[in-house]
DNA sequence: GCGACGATTCGACCGGCATCGAAGCGTCCC
DNA sequence: GGGACGCTTCGATGCCGGTCGAATCGTCGC
């Protein structure tokens, strides 16, 4: 029994910057690479090993080998628990400047999430493509399936001729924290951020995972936005 | 918007031990002066005192003087609610000895969380009061409310003439890891666990947050339980 | 099999912080 | 007002651990 389980133990692991960074990566209950993890977290690969080995040893994590990777996600729904208990008193971020919520209105309307599309734009795709019959509706972090009869909006992204992928699902929801929904994850959704950048509908920003429409993705984008 | 909040700043604060058996040690509500928190922690008073510095400073931590002393308690119900959700994965004590057994035991039974019951007789409580409709069933985490019929029990209780209380929810489901399960908490909860004290249906115990049935108590707490 | 790539291990460097003794400050009691 | 007491500040010490370059191991693709 836990009447007096060593509290300090997680709370240390949660304590450094890289390894916090890694835990709310990891947040949404998906599974990434070590690189993945380091660019995340902003470190060299020999640290962000570091780091996973004792979130594993500590038991916040979990890894799966496949083939040369290593995938790590969060051992649990309680460790999911304890992250977002310290994220409510945790100090709110750069709030107060101008530029800090200019960026966040930005991230929270288009942005890249791992490899797929997140932000508001991703969740009015999904509703589209939800809507036009596509796919079937999404669950939080449950695969889902394309349905045999794909509409215009998934013809136009190429969701007809996504290649196969070995083990990972083909349709994913992925939580939004935008609006706590889930959008469009799994190999489709990483086609379809694909096809999106390839054919000029949306540009990366500089320096971070937002996304901007240009000028003719923000028209075609209007034709189903809400 | 929290989507990135500075979870390593509480994280760290709570990573260290003589800070985490502060926390632990404030975890009911109590208010402790810093030589009391100095000795829990088993340091010396500058050590305690710098530590206590850096909890008010983070945020996790309120003072309140009193003459010469400095009563120091935690910040918030949200404060606590993250200390008990990184207990929930922390590594289990060594707590082979038979004393460690039986407290625990004692502690799932009944104890305070924070500023409210917790433990079996907390869920009993809250299935008692659900039964006769006195509060509506309870979500993890959520705030509820009472029902405008209250019942027998409620009555006893005192739940029909809670002060109102700024901001905070009057009711409010709150994980018990006893059996992973909510009880009571908020506004409501606090003033149940005020009353049961008062009463004299229950007695704190010595060193921990442990609550203990007075004969009167068992006998009332006899009529509804399980 | 050979080169590319992802991940880990090793070793060295260095900054940050927990710790406590001594001293200083404010409050209470007599 | 004098002494005791609670708490804090200051300063010095020592250690833990985060960091990255270089090297190693294992896997994949051709």
């Amino acid at each position: 029994m836990d009447a007096d389980a060593d509290l300090a133990a997680p709370a240390k692991l949660m304590g450094d910057p890289a390894r916090a960074a890694m835990l709310t990566a990891l947040l949404d209950g998906r599974s990434l690479p070590a690189s993945d993890l380091a660019a995340i977290a902003g470190v060299a690969a020999p640290t962000a090993s570091s780091h996973l080995a004792q979130l594993v040893e500590g038991g916040l994590v979990v890894a799966t080998r496949s083939g040369r990777h290593r995938y790590f996600s969060l051992a649990g729904a309680e460790v999911a628990r304890a992250v977002e208990a310290l994220q409510a008193i945790a100090p709110r971020r750069p709030v107060t400047s101008y530029a800090g919520s200019r960026a966040a209105k930005r991230l929270a309307e288009a942005r890249s999430c791992y490899d797929h599309l997140a932000g508001r734009l991703a969740l009015d795709l999904a509703d589209a493509l939800v809507g036009e019959g596509s796919i079937e509706p999404l669950g939080i972090g449950q695969p889902g399936s394309l349905t045999d009869r794909p509409g215009p909006l998934a013809m136009r992204l190429g969701l007809d001729r996504v290649p196969p992928t070995g083990k990972r699902p083909a349709v994913r929801g992925c939580l939004d924290w935008t609006e706590r929904r889930p959008h469009l994850a799994g190999a489709v959704g990483a086609h379809m951020l694909g096809v999106l950048l390839a054919d000029g509908l949306l540009v990366r920003d500089r320096d971070d995972r937002g996304l901007t429409p240009t000028p003719e993705g923000a028209a075609w984008f209007a034709t189903f936005a809400r």
